[in-house]
DNA sequence: CGATTCGTTGACGAAGTTCAAGCTGCGTGG
DNA sequence: CCACGCAGCTTGAACTTCGTCAACGAATCG
């Protein structure tokens, strides 16, 4: 899969674009003169601090849209796996533009505060549970289905270390609730008690 | 100051609502006719889960908008000082609907991942720092405010007790970064220090 | 002035991080 | 094909941080 170039300024004439696995799509601090939506693959957006650290602040899959901030980017978003996104409001169809902003500006913010629901919890097994109900909501419609990121993605969007990740998602083996085949091939046992660890309910 | 209602289902003809401290604004799984605009005072979103625990989404202040989900609440709103909220998409001037949505969902977007930022922190030092940076942004434009929240709120937001956010606070009390009168006014004394704790910066 | 709520503090145990080592899967080159 | 090296993942041991339980102060409201 070709990568025309990292770091993308100029979206004029460009309505498909195709990624590598962790290139950059854009850099924070970039000027903003569109908004993306995944076509294939996953996407994630993160800060980089001085000391060193990553912080992811969301993933985005097939039909999510991300890079609506005006102006300016406040964080840089890289391609998880390998990926094709689009820039809705270059495609053309005349008047279509307002109401299309918005219906997805209310997706990103509805998908945020999912997100703060998942980092707000106490425990790493409520987070890890969590972020497992989620992805698996996201990937695929089953209960058995890959983790398209790494556990240092993982780490880094729960704020934890990959040591924590890796041995709270082996508890969760050990509880019989989920069952692993290599590190992100990922199988869902009993979602009813995963769902009771993630302090989920209505 | 009156309140005339709780939880606010039918806001045709309203356009300033009153509500005093702990009053709820709307419930979780209500139809959703409307959004708010914060006038005066702090508003806070939340959802209670079945094992009691309260997670608490975000912080709202004045010219903050919230409750912007479609049909239905996906958390209850609840006021964290007495609070005037309005309801702009009632308020006439005909043809701003639009634009007003969108730069008020922009806004609402970009604080949400604020918030994002703030609790994918590791360390309860950098999420405390973090959140006091963000609260003294808010409420005042100062080195010196009043917290409008309990400890309580401060907890269920941050993914901690509040022993450990009396703790840590008395802690960058010990460090001098911050002074407290009483437990609610707080003057910052080393915002460098208190940034760098943080983890902020370009 | 008592009652209640909120905040702080201490002691202890559980949970998470750090440091270190070792394992696994995979690509590369001999 | 196997040997090697590398990167990602897992695991163990020691240490630090945070939650829990309990008690105690401070502010508020009747």
């Amino acid at each position: 899969m070709p990568n025309p170039s990292i770091g993308v300024h100029d979206t004029r004439n460009i309505q498909a674009l195709h990624f590598c696995r962790d290139d950059a799509i854009y850099f924070e601090g970039d000027f903003a003169p569109a908004w993306f939506a995944v076509s294939e693959g996953v996407v994630r957006t993160c800060r980089y601090k001085e000391n060193g650290n990553r912080q992811i602040l969301g993933f985005y899959y097939p039909g999510d849209v991300f890079g609506l901030e005006p102006t300016a980017r406040r964080e840089t978003a890289e391609a998880v796996t390998d990926a094709v996104v689009r820039c809705p409001a270059q495609e053309g169809h005349g008047q279509r533009d307002a109401s299309d902003v918005e219906s997805a500006l209310r997706r990103a913010l509805g998908a945020a505060y999912e997100n703060i629901a998942i980092l707000g919890r106490r425990t790493a097994q409520e987070r890890v549970a969590a972020f497992i109900l989620a992805t698996a909501a996201e990937v695929g419609r089953s209960e058995e289905f890959s983790f398209p990121m790494s556990r240092s993605d993982m780490a880094d969007y729960l704020g934890l270390t990959i040591h924590t990740v890796s041995r709270t998602i082996g508890q969760l083996c050990d509880q019989q609730l989920i069952s692993l085949r290599g590190a992100r091939h990922c199988r869902i046992l009993d979602i009813a008690r995963l769902k009771a660890l993630a302090g989920e309910g209505h």
